[in-house]
DNA sequence: GCTTAATGATACCATATTAGTATCTTTTGT
DNA sequence: ACAAAAGATACTAATATGGTATCATTAAGC
C-alpha cells in the first residue's frame, strides 16, 4: 500500500524548497539540495510547470518559482499529476459473475477507506508541510 | 492509490465463495464461478493453503475448505500474503539531506493516513463480506 | 551579436512488480 | 488401474515506475 510514489515525493520536496526560499530556484540547485538525479528532477519540474504549479523562466538566471500560494497546493494535486487518478480501482470481475450479485460489499468497503484517505490527503498542503 | 491488488481481490472472492458454500470446493468450480484464469486461480489457492487460510484435500473428490472461521480472516491478512508488508514506505531521501532536517512532516502525515487505512482494513473480515 | 546558463520537448532504456502460463509430480476415491 | 484432484516449480508477458540522453529554444549579460 504505497500512497505516494517517488515522483510525487520528489515533487513535493522540490515545491517545499522553492516555497521556503521564496525566490527563483534553478534545477541544478534543487538537484544539489535534494540529491535527486538531475535529468529526473528536470523532468519533474517540467511537468510541474506544465501543470501550472510552478512558473518557469527560461534563459540565463532562469529557474522556477511557485505559481500558487503554498496553502493552495494540496498534496493530492501533485499525486494526481504523477500518479494519475487517485481513484478507486474498478471491480476486476465483471459485475454479473461477482459472487455478491452486483452488490459488491468488498468494493464498497474499500471505496469508503479510500475516500477517507483522500479526504485526509486533501487537507495537507504545502503551507502545512513547510510550517511543521 | 491501489489498496488491494488483483491477487488479493481474487483470493478474497474465492474465500468468500468457499465460506458461503461451506463445503469442499474444487479449483475448477472456483474458476467457473469467478471467471479467473485456471492456472492463476490454482496458484492463489495453493498459496492460501500454504498460509493455512485454507485447508486442502488432495486426490479425487479433493478441494479446499476454510481452515478458520470467516470472522477470523481479515482482509489485511490476505493483503499481507499477496502484497507483502502493507507498511509505510520509508523516506526516499537520506535523512540528513531532507529539507525538513530529519523531522519529516510529510512522512509523518502519510504515516498517520496509512495507519488509519490499516485500522479500517483490519476490521473487515470474511464474515462481514458475506453477510452484507 | 555572441556566449552561456538556464528551461522545453521528446524519445529512449532499465528495473521491479504484477499477472498469467506451462508442466510435471503426488495423492486418493472409485 | 484410472481419473480427478492438489503440490511444486519454473517460466513468460504486461505494466508501471524510475531514470537517462539529446537536441532545441530562450534570455541575461558582456
Amino acid at each position: 500500500m504505497k500512497l505516494i510514489t517517488r515522483n510525487t515525493d520528489y515533487a513535493l520536496r522540490a515545491i517545499c524548497y522553492i516555497a521556503k526560499e521564496n525566490k527563483i530556484v534553478t534545477a541544478p540547485e534543487l538537484v544539489k539540495v535534494l540529491g535527486v538525479p538531475r535529468p529526473f528532477m528536470r523532468k519533474i519540474l517540467q511537468r510541474l510547470s506544465k501543470e501550472k504549479i510552478l512558473e518557469s523562466h527560461k534563459g540565463q538566471a532562469g529557474g522556477f518559482k511557485l505559481n500558487l500560494l503554498p496553502k493552495k497546493i494540496s498534496i493530492i494535486q501533485i499525486m494526481h499529476i504523477f500518479q494519475g487518478q487517485t481513484g478507486l480501482d474498478g471491480c476486476f470481475l465483471k459485475k454479473d459473475i461477482c459472487p455478491n450479485r452486483g452488490k459488491c460489499i468488498l468494493r464498497k468497503k474499500i471505496r469508503v477507506i479510500e475516500n477517507n484517505a483522500l479526504t485526509q490527503l486533501r487537507q495537507i498542503n504545502i503551507a502545512v508541510l513547510i510550517k511543521g
